[in-house]
This record gives structure tokens, C-alpha cells and sequence, in this order.
DNA sequence: GCTTGATCTAAAGCTCACTTGAGCTTGTAA
DNA sequence: TTACAAGCTCAAGTGAGCTTTAGATCAAGC
């Protein structure tokens, strides 16, 4: 492992299309982990390009970095991970690809059938009874549609 | 416009499975409006179940609470929506079902490419280049995937 | 050696979408 | 008529995911 294989977080946030703060904000929170000069500052491995874009992907399907951090997990410690590796936990987000799809594939067909009778509320279409719990992820906590089984919106 | 087709908080949130806070933030927002009793309490329309279904289901989506007033101001003021007037703007949220679906179903084209190379992060595959701002939704202001065209991650 | 841009830390700030709490008032069923 | 659940307001708090700020240090090219 020589200095040559080594980035700046600086390079790192480029490669990524991230901000360097939040390259630091993943380090502190355990996502990656950084070498550092005698100086001080970080130094990631190349490798790290991979962990970061990985990071990137499964937001977008609506992990937490908490989550994110569990998978990345297991990802073999002391080694760089290689292909095998990365096959692995990415298969998970395939996965995770596949159900979102086949959610939202549902919601548009209900959505359908309440555009047709414009009622969009639902004892008959249980547009709202998916537990979709991916598609719910935003900021703070909150009453999750799904956690409610039973109490649908209805119109009469 | 009968006191019986008036609806207290209450029953609004358990006829959308919301929290009455939630209600309460709705219509800070403007996104619902409500009637008073003379002593004070909010009392809505039964229509008012529809338009929480629809803040609900466009919420999964990924539009802000500020996109989903907007969309919601298109219904007509004065009278309770018609089917006709939900159907004109259920059919907004049907392309963005439609265009997050086509949208997932690259990103897994591309993963299912990268799983085979182990990459991840690609140049090759340009799994960044997507756009996909609905997916990218969270809180506070972002680092936007999509809003770096040219500056894609590559591993060498 | 010097300069200049990159990086450092720590703490505070910010947005979004709500929730919680305190203290008080309403409305309805018995 | 009275109990009490449900509602009210306003302010502050929450959690995720970062960004910003300030002031200091580092590293690499000239």
C-alpha cells in the first residue's frame, strides 16, 4: 500500500460527486474510515471511490445511513473487498430495486382505478394500506402510513 | 353546507390514519383549510379526506409538503372538487410514478452490469448520471446526485 | 523559503416534517 | 349540570443528514 494509492478527501468528494463535509460527516458516523498523514489529514484508499458510490446507491432506495452502515458491515474487514464482495451486498439493493418497483408498480395501478371514479381515498382501493415503508423515508419522526393497519381512509 | 357534513379534527386524522398534529401542520401550511365553531374548533368537509389522501400519496412520491401545495392549488376554489378535478391532477402523480419507475428500472440495469464487474462506480455504467431528484429527497440542503453532470465517479 | 490552496477540528446552524408539552377551553353524553 | 375526552395555541424539541463558520495547520509547487 503505497502513497500512490492513497486520495485526499478532497479527491475522494470529487470522484464522488459528494461534499467533502459530508465525507467527513460518513466518517464520523462510521461509514468509512480514513488513514491519516503525519500531519493529520485523511487519506482513503482507492477503494473507498466504491464505498462511498455504494453509500450514494442505497440512499436513493431510501436506507438510513444507520442501515447503510449495517450493510456495508459486511463487508470483509482488514482486506480491500474485492468483486465477490461487492457482488454480495449489492445483490441486497437488486433486492430492494425489485420491491420498490413492484410498490409503485401498485400504487399507480390503484391510482388508476381512483382517477376512473375520482375517489383517490379508499375503503375500495387501499391505495394507502402498502407499508411502503421506504418510500415514507424523510426527515424526523413519523407517523408511518402502514403502521395503521386497519384505520383506512375512507370516503362515504 | 350542514353541520353534519362537518368533520372534526379527530375524525379527519383517523379517516386518513394521520396524527391530528399532523393535520394541524397541514393547514399551518396551507395545504388544507378549515371552518371554526364559534368556540374555536376546526371543523373540515368531508372533501377534506380526499385532499389528505392526496398530500399522503404524493408525499410517497417524494414531493415536498411546499410542491404537493402547489399541485393542490390547482383544484378549484370556491366549490368542492369534482371527480373530473381530482382526476386532472391524480394524473400528475401517475408520471411520477410512471417516470420513478423507469428510473429504478435503469438503476437496477446498471447495478445488475456492475454486479457482474464488482465496479460500482462507473464510468462504464454511469449509475450517477440519472437525475433522479424524487429519490433524492430528505432533509436540509443537499449535495444533489444529478446536479454534477460531467463529474461522475469513475474507479481506475 | 514562501505562498497558496487544501485540509483540519469543533461547534453551531439549517431544512423538513412533524411531535410534544403546558396550560387552558369546548362540546357532548350521561 | 357536570364530567371529561377532545380540542385549542404557542413555543420548543426531535431526528436525519448535512453545511457553515472560524481560526489554525498542512503540503506541494515555484
Amino acid at each position: 500500500m503505497h502513497r500512490r494509492d492513497l486520495i485526499a478527501i478532497g479527491e475522494l468528494a470529487a470522484r464522488t460527486a459528494t461534499a467533502v463535509s459530508a465525507i467527513r460527516f460518513y466518517e464520523a458516523k462510521g461509514l468509512i474510515e480514513a488513514l491519516r498523514t503525519r500531519g493529520g489529514q485523511r487519506r482513503f484508499l482507492r477503494a473507498d471511490i466504491r464505498r462511498v458510490s455504494f453509500i450514494l446507491i442505497a440512499q436513493q432506495l431510501g436506507l438510513t445511513l444507520e442501515e447503510i452502515a449495517a450493510e456495508l458491515a459486511r463487508l470483509p474487514a482488514g482486506r480491500t473487498p474485492n468483486a465477490a464482495d461487492w457482488t454480495r451486498i449489492s445483490t441486497g439493493l437488486r433486492a430492494r430495486i425489485d420491491a420498490r418497483i413492484v410498490a409503485l408498480a401498485r400504487t399507480r395501478e390503484l391510482l388508476d382505478n381512483c382517477i376512473g371514479c375520482g375517489c383517490l381515498s379508499l375503503r375500495k382501493c387501499g391505495l394507502y394500506n402498502r407499508g411502503d415503508k421506504a418510500a415514507q423515508r424523510g426527515a424526523g419522526p413519523r407517523y408511518l402510513l402502514g403502521d395503521h393497519a386497519g384505520e383506512i381512509a375512507e370516503v362515504e
